[in-house]
RNA sequence: GGCGGUGUAGCUCAGUUGGUUAGAGCAUGCGGCUCAUAUCCGCAGUGUCCGGGGUUCGAAGCCCUGCACCGCCA
């Protein structure tokens, strides 16, 4: 029986950046669909951006734009963000798209005509300053937090959506099948909002208050409100109502959503689609939140870590590897950039790197690189080898379909533990100066080969890029074929052989020091004199490739006071808006540099000037007195690399 | 205010239905090896299993209670 698999993340808000909470979601979902796909399994990964709303006509506004530039804008920087994260989606889905708009539009009509959607009276209390209305508790001392004016009782008429006729249906569905909504933690807080009588959801806003939406097909005084429109991409991605993978996907569907977006996704959703007429999804997976350490120094710097740099400053694949092996599915975890390193360099430096690096360098010194034959063995060690790596193949499907990746990737570790103890244990260093025990070399040589290929196969969803540069220096074929799990998936199921390549280590090891953050445990980082302004000035590739240089687009200037050379500068680098202090008052007017493309340091260390923090540095070229800023030739968009 | 969760080594956490001297990884100290990225392996620890009471032959686990933190709801 062939199955299928669709995962989706939810469509992200685009009233802001890209942070780690997105990444986190969509590399999940990455990985959920890269092992499913390893399986066998058809797959169909969804992602994409929510634009409607009065808060990002409001963002929108803040910086002088119009929503769909706006939108347009955010969106993009999403779309870019994923294949640097290697999450390969299927599909990625914008709520401004038409073919979206139509679907809600008709899944409208449809309630709309089974008489679940009906026109009422809303009372509230609203503030005039935030056009919107507030809750009770949503209110400081029964004022607005905003404003801190006391709003009005003010009321509205809108569309609801009656929900309270499906809540018995909604119990009875999650009761029934218990990993419906999962882990049970968040199953249980779904069945908690069950158990008090669910009020109507309010579905619509009148096209006076809020004209940033979609029409109701019935009444075109107003635009769909939140949820009603949002919710519905899962299905609109798939093309419903005639669409394909609709009618191939959505008997699969599983949706991945943080945990602040439970009531929505576990409760709105599930009855909205029994309203259509559609069957529910499969399974609600929720994930916790990441709490990203902030020292006070940190703070007052204005340097507080963007995690997602961390992605450049150390590689990918130890960024997948730490958030998937230090975060349990469901649960809250912390984000740093010292343990990020401390993973990076004792699991994947040390553990793993180091074993392929010894295994290969061995079967390269004693055969020549040729990898040996598969061979049989009886010896104690190989057997306890053997049975751990297949024990392990064995748990990975359960741990890894029951979102358990943190126990999927201790596991793998185990094995790799085991085998750098098997090493110890054969010493094949020392069987390869006894040409009586050329055999025996062998077979412990292959053992630690297959090992290695296995261990490749397994880490493929996590890490798809370490993976196939596993098996390129293994001189096997890379992973990542649908149904490699099978094929690959079993002790000896390759014939190795063939010279294989020069090998190279996985992940270099980080010096806390020099990555500037050694504990502070009295020793300061050392001078900044170290390799380069000794070795004669000369810079490696790789040292220059550090500094991150890009295009970026001059919004504002302006003097900073009590400073005749400082201009304070915000500038535009592809979606990211930054503060940047430069010291070229003296050689140009504020005015003549709004609109210039010019050239940042992007990821120089933030620094305060004046009181005013600096994200970067212009680039510029000095002689004498003079000074002349460098700029870019001809047309290309604000974010772009320089190199 | 109501409901729920969590509290185990310096740090992060495992501990299946109650069953010997409570474990792992990291960090620390000592020793070993040399194939390897100063890597790997071995040994050594330290615990009021949050406090108090109870059930039991036996409790980290079950019950009651208190404290701390967190979440959801109102």
């Amino acid at each position: 029986m062939k199955t299928r698999f669709y995962i989706s993340t939810p469509i992200y808000y685009v009233n802001a950046e890209p942070h780690l909470g997105h990444a986190y979601t969509t590399i999940v979902a990455d990985v959920m669909r890269r092992f499913h796909h390893l399986l066998g399994e058809e797959t169909y990964f969804v992602t994409g951006t929510d634009e409607h709303g009065d808060k990002v006509l409001k963002a929108a506004k803040e910086r002088g734009m119009g929503p769909k530039p706006y939108a347009d804008l955010i969106s993009q920087a999403f779309r870019d963000l994923w294949p640097r994260l290697d999450c390969s989606y299927d599909r990625f889905i914008r709520t401004t798209e038409p073919d979206h708009v139509r679907v809600v539009q008709y899944i409208l009509q449809k309630v709309y005509d089974a008489g679940d959607i009906y026109f009422g009276r809303y009372e509230g209390l609203y503030c005039t300053g935030c056009e919107r209305f507030y809750t009770e508790r949503e209110l400081e001392d029964g004022r607005c937090p905003q404003h801190e004016t006391e709003p009005e009782l003010r009321q509205e008429d809108n569309y609801f959506f009656r929900m309270s006729r499906y809540q018995q249906w909604l119990k009875d569905h999650i009761e029934e099948h218990p990993d419906f909504i999962r882990p049970e933690r968040y199953r249980n807080e779904a069945l908690a909002m069950l158990r008090d009588p669910l009020e109507d959801l309010c579905i619509s806003r009148p096209r006076s208050r809020l004209d940033w939406g979609i029409p109701l097909p019935f009444d075109s005084n107003y635009v769909t409100y939140v949820w009603f429109d949002a919710l519905i991409n899962y299905i609109s991605a798939l093309g419903y109502p005639d669409g394909e993978a609709f009618r191939r996907y959505w008997p699969y569907a599983e949706h991945l959503i943080a945990k602040d977006i439970l009531k929505p996704h576990g409760i709105y959703w599930p009855t909205m689609l029994k309203a259509a007429g559609i069957e529910p999804y499969r399974h609600l997976n929720v994930h916790g939140y990441w709490n990203v350490e902030t020292s006070k120094m940190s703070k007052s710097l204005g340097n507080v870590i963007r995690p997602l740099d961390l992605v450049e400053k150390y590689g990918l694949d130890a960024f997948r590897y730490f958030l998937l092996r230090e975060m349990v599915f469901g649960l809250d975890a912390s984000f740093s950039e010292v343990a990020l390193v401390q993973r990076l360099n004792s699991d994947l430096a040390n553990d793993l790197g180091n074993l392929l690096q010894r295994s290969l360098t061995m079967v390269r010194r004693y055969l020549k690189g040729v990898p040996p034959r598969s061979l049989p063995s009886e010896d104690p060690e190989d057997q306890e080898l053997r049975e751990k790596a297949e024990e392990v193949l064995e748990g990975y499907p359960s741990a890894m379909g029951g979102l358990l990746f943190h126990k999927a990737l201790m596991r793998i570790w185990d094995l790799i533990g085991l085998t750098n103890r098997y090493i110890d244990r054969t010493e094949p260093f020392r069987l390869a100066k006894d040409p009586a025990k050329r055999r025996r070399l062998e077979v412990v040589l292959y053992h630690l080969v297959e090992v290695n290929r296995l261990v490749s196969l397994l880490l493929w969803p996590f890490m798809p890029r370490t993976s196939s540069e596993m098996a390129r220096q293994l001189g096997v074929e890379a992973p990542g074929n649908r149904g490699d799990l099978m094929r690959l998936g079993r002790w000896g199921a390759v014939e190795l052989g063939g010279e294989l390549p020069t090998p190279k280590p996985l992940f270099p090891r980080v010096d806390p020091v020099q990555a500037g953050i050694a504990e502070i445990g009295g020793q300061k980082p050392p001078p900044p004199t170290s390799k380069e302004s000794e070795d004669k000035g000369e810079l490696d590739m790789a040292a220059f490739q550090r500094v991150d240089l890009r295009v970026a687009e001059v919004l504002s200037a302006q003097p900073i006071k009590g400073s005749d050379r400082l201009l304070k500068l915000r500038v535009q680098m592809g979606a990211e808006e930054r503060q940047v202090v430069a010291g070229i008052a003296q050689h140009y007017a504020p005015e003549d540099l709004v609109g210039r493309r010019v050239v940042l340091v992007a990821n120089l260390k933030p620094a305060k000037i004046f009181g005013q923090v600096s994200q970067g540095m212009l680039l510029a070229a000095v002689h004498g007195e003079d000074l002349r800023l460098v700029t870019i030739d001809g047309e290309i968009p604000s974010g772009a690399k320089v190199r």
